[in-house]
DNA sequence: TGACTGACAGATATTGAAATCTGTCAGTCA
DNA sequence: TGACTGACAGATTTCAATATCTGTCAGTCA
């Protein structure tokens, strides 16, 4: 009837987050659908009926973290410095973003470490988004004068595989390493001066 | 008395050699020292005798298989082409030993995964050694006018953090993408661009 | 005499019975 | 009428008793 503070209906989003916090508070491991509808105050027979599975549950909250990463990305690509600062920028801010989540809540980080090892196709979705944001700025930069590579998408593809070693979960044990500033900057450089390089009398 | 044939004294080779059938058969969960022993038909003390402990025999049999990878590359490095294809013939090289030990034998190459888990030093090490490869051939081609960068050293530690979804073990499920050979090109490319571009007029 | 054994203490791993979980669905109730 | 419950089958996990392992060392024996 009346559809304001309806608080008694369960909704997908709710289910969502839910199964956050239950996430967060027992790990990956020990956090089962029976939690969620508990905290819930339902019955877990209630909760399929908005998903499909508990993979889906899973993922679903995985993309949504995935989401709160890359999201905020999204204002430095449309930035207004030129693109190489901009794309530098970009890399910053992607390196903080996942070093923030580490070292605030390296548990939380590690739970979703262990979601994505089961959800290649969300994975890919959300490293598909950032290769795209970094498209962009790229082609930015070509358009602009800055950078001289032919086609911004591989481009940016290959910058991202080039350090991944920075932004990807798998090196996070590494992030902490006193050396990785200076590392970081070594395989920037290199990058920097490929992507600017102007195409050069051969050889 | 006499010194050949001496089958019967143990010795630390013999026991390596046997450490690292018991892990290859038994995977690094259930490989024990009793194993070990049992293997060379003496008692678990008497292996006691010749390694400090199971973790050190475990770093003794890790570092004999990395020196079975970075040893033959040396070849490579002592080559005669030109800096810039050898240093890519050098990556391949790397490249290639790695898959091979993934592809032929995937159970054997997590078992290695995990004993390096616990041996940092004996990783560092390797990893230094294989810099320090990559960093010979790049000063052969500074000295050679073909590359244009100012330290070896660095310039070799970024072409190999650069490189590392195609060589570091963390990324091994990615070896067989079917474009993971496009996706190191590309980023060869612009390793090779930023190793060999002329410093060019500023910006 | 010194390489090797084997029993030992404390730590770690295995095992299988009992408990819990996932996903379904006929049935309740507002 | 349709959102929700709760009991159920089969799969998975837990837990504590039991067995095995690691590292040591006094003692054997060649």
């Amino acid at each position: 009837m009346d559809d304001a503070a309806q608080d008694s209906v369960l909704t997908r989003d709710k289910i969502l987050e839910a199964a956050e916090e239950v996430l967060r508070r027992f790990g990956p491991s020990k956090a089962t659908v029976v939690d969620v509808a508990r905290a819930l105050g339902v019955s877990h027979g209630s909760v399929y009926r908005h998903v499909a599975s508990k993979a889906a549950l899973r993922d679903a909250v995985l993309e949504r973290w995935l989401h709160r990463i890359s999201d905020p990305l999204e204002a430095v690509v449309r930035g207004r410095e030129p693109a190489p600062e901009r794309l530098r920028k970009w890399m910053d801010a992607l390196m903080a973003a996942k070093r923030r989540r580490v070292l605030k809540e390296p548990e939380l980080f590690a739970t979703y470490g262990i979601l994505a090892a089961d959800a290649r196709e969300v994975v890919k979705g959300h490293v598909d988004t950032l290769v795209d944001q970094a498209a962009r700025i790229i082609a930015d930069g070509i358009k602009s004068g800055a950078f001289s590579v032919k086609d911004a998408g591989s481009a940016a593809r290959s910058v991202f595989d080039a350090t991944a070693r920075f932004h990807n979960p798998r090196h996070a044990a590494e992030w902490s390493d006193p050396g990785i500033d200076t590392a970081f900057d070594g395989v920037w450089s290199l990058l920097n001066a490929a992507l600017t390089a102007r195409p050069a009398g051969k050889r």
